[in-house]
RNA sequence: GGGCUCGUGGUGUAGCGGCCUAACAUGCCAGCCUGUCACGCUGGAGAUCGCCGGUUCGAAUCCGGUCGAGCCCGCCA
């Protein structure tokens, strides 16, 4: 059986993106609508033969031995293509023990579908139906069906009514004829958008000329014989049978499960499936292992703020909800388990943005016995994978993804989740603005004091309005920019510019060039002496302008990584070095020599130490300016980390109290590991061309923290106060409730 | 903790000091219609403008507060 193409009128579909992320692409003829890859060129070491099977359908797999070569693809009289679908690994094995890293690639390259549609040996039917409302064919006419589904829409013609029965499979037209079915009417005029109903009748071909070509099904209507009516439903509060209406966001999140009816969100939760269904099915073919992990954890007060959870079997104490698994997997990693992954919720109370929940899943994973690059090669080759299978037709802008040293990622692009789907780097002024004074007092005072004078060239904001450039100053002020100096250039190259008068014609000429500005370009300078808010304000401004400016391919996937993040940041009030990233990043090894400190005594760090200049074996990946993932490989020497908690601020007793289980764990033989975690609902997002991960979420909450649809958080009960030994404090009197502050 | 935006029939919007006894579209209800598929036609019901207070002869419209939602800064190892 073969669940075909599912189309419908999708307005939407006049945008491109849009249409590129219709169900089309992904739902498709499983015999024509994948696109033929033409897959490996030659076996990689570590596989054992290849595995040969229909690339449409993906049955009827044989395998050839090592050393059988089959053809890249056969076109068999049924209509199956056969082909090379994959390798076959020894089991659980390494796909690229050691492998090079383009081998590496093409290893994992070979994308593994993931389907919503469910194998023949499962079929869909219930004794509710006999079929989807999105299965019925031209070859289906004559058969007596029993469907069930919500009523889409009805429209009435006197005695002929139809009715657009609809599922999650698709959409099918029935009509009742009054002249045919009597009793089917009279249930028929009844009918309301929404209500649930089982229909009874025959499938038939439409009348000619009236086929449907938007509906998968339309070619066919089944002509009801009799209707049931399962349940009956209110006028929804928003229009579910026009999936590009707007509607508030908080009404939707109020009555999420109707919202979820409605195509836009129903497309993108199957998205989400099939991207966690690539997602391990990549890990299996690579040897890891899933593993849950405990939700109720002990609180660490370090990072994001924790959930807490009273206990009751120990009153006084909490138990805290996960903000990642970090201390758990890398205890796998002691454990042996080598390779391990996991689809893991985590939990942060903190302030919510568009990109950020309380709680969110991440794809958790850590290997043993790993470099930083062999963990981004691993990596980089599942995510291409993933990419291919998920979303086959938007390009991948760069293999293998461009790796940037941070502090590189920093001068070019000012980001450390660099956008690297448009140019605009950021360029250095100080050598064009030459020795001593410039004559612009703002531009001495930073150089003087070892800031930095940096520029990006806006193409074709030449003639920016005075509006426009207000506009630029205020976004720059937003993030603490203190102004925003501008030279606009010409169609026929000259330079003009309101700072010209201070600095010269010369130095003005040396700026251009300088920011390789183009006739028609607006060159934007910011100066600052925190050489970390120039590259600050001006990142921001460069992804800003690249969006605005539509420089930015909506459809392209640029994955880079980021990687050698500084180890520590210096911080002020608490005196003590805070991790970057992971208190538990390893050091690159030939900067493990500054984890020391000035004062000689490893618990008394202070802002000079060398340590403010170690680099940690860290690494981000980013995606068209999202931070996706991060991770490091780790210290797994007991003395190193003691080193560099030490460096952190913590003290022997406190180490002993927060991490004691994991530090003596390291005593009883820790492998060399590292891994990474990256964010699924982010990942989702970009590929359902969406900003706000709440679109790719069934049930999230609001900025507020609340759930509109359930009344979450609400008070506890008196008797689980009392169970728990909880006192609420500094409540208002009276109906305080809900959503008040928070209490230990 | 802070800044900005929004809140008008079921839904989406217009109205932004008197012309509003609040408009439009859609939805809803009723009637008609045997080939529609965003069906069509006719008619009808439905909001006092989030809430509280103020300014004014007069407030949906201005001001203050409050509640809710969104975006952002801080925060998020």
């Amino acid at each position: 059986m073969s669940r075909r193409r599912h189309r419908q009128r999708d307005p939407r579909a006049k945008c491109g993106a849009q249409d590129r992320f219709g169900l089309g692409s992904r739902l498709g003829d499983t015999r024509t609508g994948w696109p033929v890859r033409l897959g490996l060129q030659r076996l990689h070491r570590g596989a054992h033969g290849w595995r040969v099977g229909c690339r449409g359908c993906r049955g009827s797999r044989s395998q050839l031995p090592l050393g059988g070569r089959p053809d890249q693809r056969q076109l068999l009289p049924d209509g199956h293509s056969i082909g090379v679908v994959g390798a076959i690994w020894s089991p659980a094995g390494l796909p690229h023990p050691g492998g090079r890293r383009s081998d590496t690639m093409r290893g994992m390259s070979e994308p593994t579908r993931p389907s919503t549609a469910p194998d023949a040996a499962f079929s869909l039917a219930t004794p509710y139906r006999d079929v989807t409302c999105g299965e019925l064919r031209a070859e289906d006419v004559g058969r007596e069906v029993s469907i069930a589904g919500w009523v889409h829409r009805r429209r009435e013609h006197g005695g002929l009514i139809f009715i657009d029965l609809r599922d999650r499979y698709g959409l099918t037209q029935v009509v009742i004829n009054e002249a045919e079915a009597r009793e089917a009417t009279a249930v028929a005029d009844r009918l309301r958008n929404e209500f649930v109903v089982e229909v009874r009748g025959t499938v038939a071909r439409r009348l000619a000329g009236s086929e449907n070509s938007k509906l998968d099904t339309g070619e066919i209507e089944v002509r009801a014989v009799s209707i049931e009516i399962l349940n009956e439903a209110e006028t929804p509060p928003f229009y579910i049978n026009e999936p590009d209406a707007p509607v508030d966001e908080s009404l939707r999140l109020r009555y999420r499960y109707l919202d979820i009816r409605r195509r836009p969100m129903l497309e993108r939760l199957l998205l989400r499936s099939q991207l966690v269904t690539a997602i391990r099915d990549a890990h299996r073919r690579a040897g890891f292992i899933e593993i849950e992990t405990p939700i109720l954890l002990k609180s660490t007060p370090e990072g994001a703020r924790d959930f807490i959870v009273p206990s009751r079997l120990q009153p006084g104490s909490v138990y805290a909800l996960p903000q990642s698994p970090q201390q758990l997997k890398q205890l796998l990693m002691v454990a042996g388990m080598d390779r391990y992954f996991q689809i893991a919720r985590c939990f942060r109370d903190e302030d919510l943005r568009g990109d950020r929940q309380p709680e969110f899943t991440q794809l958790d994973l850590e290997m043993s016995f790993v470099t930083e690059e062999r963990v981004m090669d691993f990596v980089e080759a599942m995510i291409v994978e993933v990419s291919r299978a998920v979303v086959p037709d938007r390009p991948i802008q760069k293999l293998p993804f461009p790796r940037i040293d941070y502090h590189e990622a920093m001068e070019r692009y000012g980001s450390d989740k660099p956008d690297i789907r448009f140019e605009m780097e950021l360029a250095d002024l100080a050598a064009a603005l030459g020795e001593g004074s410039t004559g612009f007092h703002v531009f001495d005072d930073a150089l003087a004091a070892g800031g930095r004078v940096k520029a990006i060239a806006a193409p074709g904001m030449a003639d920016a309005s005075r509006h426009q450039i207000d506009e630029l100053v205020a976004f720059v002020r937003r993030y603490g920019g203190k102004g925003l100096a501008h030279v606009s250039v010409a169609a026929d190259g000259t330079a003009h510019s309101p700072i010209a008068k201070f600095l010269g014609d010369d130095r003005i000429a040396a700026i251009v060039k300088a920011a390789d500005a183009k006739p028609g370009d607006l060159i934007l300078i910011v100066a600052d002496a925190e050489h970390e808010r120039v590259a600050d304000v001006l990142g921001r401004l460069r992804q800003e302008l690249g969006l605005r400016l539509g420089l930015a391919d909506q459809n392209v996937l640029a994955y880079c990584w980021v990687y050698h993040f500084p180890m520590y940041q210096w911080d002020a009030p608490l005196f003590r070095w805070d991790a970057t990233h992971n208190p538990f990043s390893g050091v690159v090894p030939e900067d493990e020599k500054l984890l020391v400190t000035e004062s000689g005594d490893p618990y008394k760090p202070s802002r000079n130490d060398p340590a403010g200049k170690a680099r940690a074996m860290q690494y981000d990946v980013a995606l068209n300016g999202w931070e996706l993932g991060g991770g490091s490989v780790r210290i797994h020497k007991r003395e190193l980390l003691e080193r560099s908690f030490a460096l952190q601020g913590y003290s022997l007793e406190k180490m002993h109290d927060l991490f004691g289980g994991m530090l003596e764990a390291f005593d009883y033989g820790a492998p060399p590991h590292g891994g990474i975690a990256m964010g699924i609902d982010r990942w989702t997002a970009l590929f359902a061309y969406q900003t706000n991960i709440r679109e790719v979420m069934a049930f999230p909450k609001t900025q507020s923290g609340t759930d509109l649809m359930m009344g979450a958080p609400s008070e506890p009960e008196p008797e689980q106060y009392s169970e728990l030994g909880l006192k609420f404090v500094g409540l208002e009197p009276a109906g305080g409730g809900a959503g008040g502050e928070r209490s230990e």
